[in-house]
DNA sequence: ATGAAAGCGCTAACAC
DNA sequence: GTGTTAGCGCTTTCAT
C-alpha cells in the first residue's frame, strides 16, 4: 500500500501538495495536479481512512445495534438506514445482538441483557462512531441506552422514554384504520379483527385504529367480532350472515 | 473524551505504563496497576481504537458486501457472519448494494453494476478492512471481485470461478434429496416437484437431488410429475390416484 | 518497574 | 504555488 509520503516522493512534491490535490483543494497548478492524479492512479494509491479519521477527529460512521437482524421487518429497517447513510457517505457499524436466538421470545422481560447492550455501546464508542441507532425487534419501552451518552442516539421500533433519545415507531393506528376504512368503503358492514397478544403495543394500537374508523362511520363496536390470535390458538369469528 | 496521556498525567505515570496496564501486559507493580485501573474507571476513559488501529496497522474488521440484505435468506447469512465475527472480536463493515431495489429482478444480467461493486470494494479497502465477504442474493457465477485483490475475499451464495476466491454455497442437491427421501420413507410412491426457473442453479441442483433419490429407490423418473413454477404461473401435477 | 521518544498516515497552519 | 512541520492517540523499543 503506497502512502501519501511515497506518492509525494514519486511526484517530487510535498505531502501537503498531494493532500490538497487529492482533497480537491485549490492552490495547486494544473500541471502538478495532473501529475499527482496520474501518479496516484499508477501507484494504485489508496488513502488510509484510519489515519484521516484520527487526524480529523471524526469517522463518518454510526453504530447500528439490532436486537435480532433476522426477525421480520428488521432487515428492511436496516436497509433503510444503509440507504440513507450511503447517500450521506456514512458507514454503519452493525452490531447484531441475536437476542431472539439467545433468549427466544422472552428477552424483553429480562433486564440482564441491558448490560450486554451497554458493553456493545462502549465498543462502538471506542471505535469513535458519531451516533447510535438501536433497532428493537419488538415494539416496547426500552431503557438500555444510557441517558448521558455523549453522542446522539435514536431508537427504532421501540420507545426510549427519554427526551434525549427520539423514537421512530410504526404508526399502527393509521395502518389499521386504513385497512378498516378500505373494507367499509367496499361496502362491508361487519369487520372482524384478530389481534395479537393483549400486551403487544402493536395489537393495542391497531385495535384503536379499528375502533376509530368504526366510530367515524357510526358502527357499534362489537366485542364478539374481536378475537385474540396467536400461533397456538384457534379463532372463530362469526362474520358471514 | 479522556486520552491516554491525560489518564497518565492524572496517575502521575507515563503513557507507556498506562498502555501496558490497559493491555494486560506484565511489568507494572500491583499498586500502579490498581491506581491506573481505578483512575480509568473514574475518568470514564475510552480508548481510541482508531488511533490504535493506525498504530497497529490492522483493524480487526472485514467488509461485507450484500447484494440486497432484504432478500429471503440473506439476513440469515449475514447473521451467521456477525455471530462468528463477534466471537473473533471482528467488526463487520456492512455495504448494502440494494441491487434488487435498483434493478429489480434483472441485475444479474447486467454487468454495469460490477463497477459499483469495485468502487465499494475500494472504499472498504481505504477503511483498511482485512478481508471481504461478498453475499450474493441469487446463486450464480459472479466476476465482480478483482482477482488481484490484496486481501482475502470469499463469495457467499454465489460462485467466483477464481481459485483465489472461495465460494460458500447452499447444498441444494442434498437438501432436495433429504426431502424426497423423507417422503418415500413415509410410504409415498409418487412425488411431484415444482421447480424454479430453468436457468436457476438452485432449481437445477434440487432436481438432481430429487432424481438421485428416485434412482436409489428404483423409481422411474416421470417428467409428468415435474412442473416449472413461478409466481406468474399455475401449475398442475396429477398426484392423487 | 517506569519513562522518553519515535512513528503509524494523514491534514492544516504557517512559512517561503 | 509549494514545502515544512506539528500533532491526532496510541504502541513499542530502548533507556534508566
Amino acid at each position: 500500500m503506497a502512502t501519501i509520503k511515497e506518492l509525494a516522493k514519486c511526484c517530487g512534491v510535498s505531502v501537503a501538495t498531494v493532500s490538497n490535490i487529492l482533497n480537491n483543494k485549490p492552490g495547486a497548478s494544473a500541471k502538478t495536479r495532473k501529475l499527482v492524479l496520474e501518479m496516484a492512479e499508477q501507484l494504485n494509491y489508496t488513502p488510509n481512512i484510519v489515519a484521516k479519521n484520527l487526524k480529523m477527529q471524526k469517522t463518518r460512521s454510526i453504530g447500528v445495534i439490532a436486537e435480532d437482524m433476522t426477525i421480520f421487518s428488521i432487515p428492511d429497517i436496516i436497509d433503510g438506514i444503509t440507504d440513507y447513510c450511503q447517500k450521506q457517505e456514512y458507514q454503519i457499524l452493525l452490531t447484531n445482538l441475536r437476542l431472539f436466538k439467545k433468549y427466544n421470545d422472552t428477552y424483553y422481560n429480562k433486564d440482564d441483557y441491558y448490560e450486554l447492550v451497554r458493553q456493545e455501546i462502549k465498543k462502538l464508542m471506542e471505535k469513535q462512531v458519531e451516533g447510535i441507532i438501536y433497532v428493537a425487534a419488538h415494539e416496547r419501552v426500552i431503557h438500555c441506552i444510557p441517558d448521558n451518552l455523549p453522542i446522539p442516539a435514536v431508537m427504532a421500533y421501540g420507545y426510549s422514554k427519554s427526551s434525549k433519545i427520539p423514537s421512530v415507531v410504526v404508526d399502527d393506528v393509521s395502518g389499521a384504520a386504513a385497512i378498516v376504512k378500505y373494507l367499509l368503503d367496499q361496502g362491508h358492514k361487519k369487520v372482524g379483527v384478530i389481534t395479537g397478544k393483549p400486551d403487544s403495543l402493536h395489537a393495542q394500537a391497531r385495535l384503536v385504529g379499528y375502533q376509530q374508523v368504526l366510530f367515524q362511520n357510526k358502527i357499534l363496536y362489537d366485542p364478539g367480532l374481536v378475537a385474540e390470535g396467536g400461533l397456538d390458538k384457534r379463532v372463530r369469528i362469526p362474520l358471514r350472515r
